[in-house]
DNA sequence: AACACGGGGGC
DNA sequence: GCCCCAGTGTT
């Protein structure tokens, strides 16, 4: 592109920006602290997702001071249903770390916010960018897709090792002027206009720039190699209450997945079997109810089946486990299976 | 470089 | 159903 042309992208870019960008909460403060709790949660999510957690999440943790003195298990409370966990656990430890090594006040360093847990090259350009005004790209697979089409870039942007294609183009149209508005900009444009399926192209500000859609090629862009299909695995989850009526609960390990949440016991199962998992058979009440979930994750489809027991069978040690009663789920982080379950009883029991 | 890591929404 | 999404940490 020539510099001409770059210019003529940025000029149509922010003018279209200025009058079609979308108005977030986000986009309202200055807190370098609350763009990165925002930057967090965008990460693999879609801002409409994002606004109610964003909205509590500041409020309950204001400074970088009351997440970093948070108890863990109120911070995954907090997170509990937006997913990818380890970017709750990920932001508070590197909140953390600002509050040590920084005074509670985010730098404005590439290095030093690189540095910081939970903050990778995305979320520092982000930073740099929309917190301190720096001409740094920030490149995700919103702007990725924008400039597979207006460069044409065959690369595979499911690899990691395309993303210096994208970087390197990027860093050279990026508005020296506004790095801010430039960098939000593109994410509008590649969410509003230069959507994954049937891009906008007859509304888009750049499409004069757009090599792909001067070639009318820009479904064909980008390149994206498929993932492998997720693996199925078949669980019982186990009722069993006490004399009182409690649940039992268990915290699953502090590592892995859904790290430190809490679930009712569940028991692996065969897969595509309606035998009764081992562990109940010597059981002399066991009740299948009806609850049957699935719940895919981007790399694990859990095949998911409740019953009822009338005792505690034979669950392995070292696991942590509560009697809780339906009223005091609440205080708990659950993945959502595990709500469903929640909300089933509920349900079951306004019923009865 | 490949893999692990959740959940919701669009069509 | 399948695909998409403002990625990072670990191995």
């Amino acid at each position: 592109m020539h510099q001409n042309e770059i210019i003529a992208f940025n000029h149509e870019l922010l003018a279209w920006f200025q009058q079609n960008g979308r108005d977030l909460p986000w986009r309202r403060t200055k807190n370098p602290y609350y763009i990165w709790v925002s930057e967090v949660m965008l990460q693999q999510t879609q801002v409409d997702t994002v606004k109610p957690y964003y909205d509590r999440f500041i409020t309950d943790f204001a400074t970088p001071e009351a997440l970093a003195d948070a108890p863990e298990q109120s911070v995954l409370k907090m997170w509990e249903g937006l997913g990818y966990y380890s970017r709750a656990r990920n932001l508070q430890q590197g909140v953390r770390e600002v509050v040590e090594k920084y005074d509670g006040k985010l730098p404005d360093d590439k290095k030093k916010l690189l540095e910081l847990h939970g903050i990778g090259p995305y979320t520092a350009g982000a930073l740099l960018s929309i917190a301190f005004g720096q001409p740094e790209p920030a490149i995700d697979g919103n702007v990725m897709r924008v400039m597979s089409r207006v460069f044409m870039i065959d690369a595979d942007i499911a690899k990691a090792k395309s993303k210096k294609q994208f970087e390197e183009v990027v860093g050279k149209l990026i508005a020296e002027a506004n790095p801010s508005a430039f960098n939000q900009a593109l994410m509008d444009l590649g969410a509003m206009i230069c959507r994954p399926k049937r891009p906008d192209c007859p509304n888009c500000p750049v499409r004069r720039q757009c090599k792909a859609y001067s070639a009318r090629v820009q479904e064909k862009y980008p390149v994206k190699s498929r993932p492998k299909k997720a693996t199925v695995r078949c669980y019982a989850i186990v009722l069993v209450q006490d004399q009182l009526g409690r649940y039992l609960i268990e915290q699953r390990t502090d590592s892995g997945l859904l790290a430190g949440f809490w679930q009712f016991p569940m028991v692996e199962c065969e897969t595509n079997s309606d035998l009764l998992p081992a562990a109940f058979r010597k059981l002399a009440s066991v009740e299948r109810l009806d609850f049957h979930y699935i719940h895919r994750f981007s790399h694990l489809v859990w095949d998911l089946t409740l019953y009822r027991v009338d005792q505690a069978i034979d669950l392995p040690a070292g696991v942590a486990r509560k009697w809780v009663a339906v009223d005091e789920f609440e205080r708990y982080p659950f993945p959502v299976p595990h709500l469903k379950v929640i909300d089933w009883l509920k349900n079951l029991r306004m019923n009865t």
